[in-house]
DNA sequence: ATTATCTATAGATCTATAGATAATGC
DNA sequence: ATTATCTATAGATCTATAGATAATGC
């Protein structure tokens, strides 16, 4: 019972991780701040997770978990539509959204710790995107663009309109916008001739 | 002379702040670190920006310098491919985009310094973005998009472009990608009438 | 006088280690 | 024994203030 205890310990501690680093980043979260809101001292949060760099890993590996699961089809792709679906769940979410917009932010300097995960997780999320563009919309794209070149489009806008709604949500309706973007792929845009719908 | 001096020494400070930003964020940005890049002592450097924040506002003050000036045309607004030769010449610029990447990152932490900065100028940008496409395509964009629909698309693309293109260099294109974000958007595409370029 | 710099230092933090204590599980 | 916590504390930082010293400009 202990076991699993622990584990359920671990995961309100990774929550909690998730919320400071919402409001501090991962370099302004200090532990004391996480162990404060799971009312452990500082020394007993790090009973659970040896290093501040080994709960990151932690919150890291959670994100993992959280949006791999969920709908796929038949061939393993996701519905373009789950994709809306996905940014209007994180419209109403700006908490989580926040976490891991600000450790993206925070990545791209010296050393970081988050780096490598989200360089491999962006190569496997633009390759991703491919494929559920490919299997939506065939192999041709408005604009003579193919599936892959418009993954890092997808991808890009995704994480752009979130700091914009992030900054000023009344100001930037971020499901629309990406449903906005949705339009601009479908068939027959520039150079589109119309598509026929994969089989 | 020494008012001239001190224009120099500050503009000095600046540049170096830029750099120790770009590789440690704001947070992990220590003004020693700063002034050990232009020579002085960290006391020294508080002679010329009284606290951490006043460097940042004239680091952020710098930027809005930076991009403001430049080509415009007849009407004020600039042309678009002046936009895409502006990416082509971040690409060249690592250590700039970087910067303001994690200032950026951060800004959407709680109470961060650069936040209200951050806001004040997405709501700029995208107007000012709005009014390029409006210049250049008219009303009606592909997709049933209006130029102030497709603004934040536009804004979210840069930004998102830079993130995967400073994680991975090598995977990610940025002013490739850009250009076949330009061709979704001219006319033709879905929807798309083919336009009357404006008088 | 003002400007540019320095040394000294107060006062907060922060992460991590060491070692104690109590409770739980075999 | 192991697990969960705590107190104490080492050792680094960090920002900012106080006050000294030297040089420069009227």
């Amino acid at each position: 019972m202990a076991r699993a205890r622990s584990a359920e310990r671990r995961a309100e501690i990774v929550r909690a991780a998730l919320e400071v680093i919402a409001e501090r980043g991962y370099r302004g979260a200090s532990l004391s701040a996480v162990a404060e809101r799971v009312g452990l001292s500082q020394q007993g949060l790090l009973h659970y997770f040896p290093t501040k760099e080994a709960l990151l890993v932690a919150v890291l590996e959670e994100r993992d978990q959280w949006d791999t699961g969920g709908g796929t089809r038949s061939d393993g792709t996701w519905r373009i539509e789950l994709l809306a679906s996905l940014v209007e769940y994180n419209a109403m979410r700006p908490g989580i959204v926040q976490t891991f917009s600000a450790l993206l932010g925070e990545s791209v300097t010296g050393g970081h710790p988050a780096r490598d995960f989200f360089t491999r997780r962006y190569t496997q999320v633009r390759a991703s995107m491919a494929a559920i563009l490919r299997a939506e919309y065939g192999e041709r794209l408005p604009g003579g663009l193919t599936p892959e070149r418009a993954a890092p489009l997808l991808v890009a806008v995704l994480d752009g309109l979130q700091y914009q709604w992030l900054l000023d949500p009344d100001s930037v309706d971020m499901p629309a916008a990406f449903e906005d973007f949705l339009a601009l792929l479908r068939p027959g845009g520039p150079d589109g001739a119309p598509q026929p719908p994969p089989p």
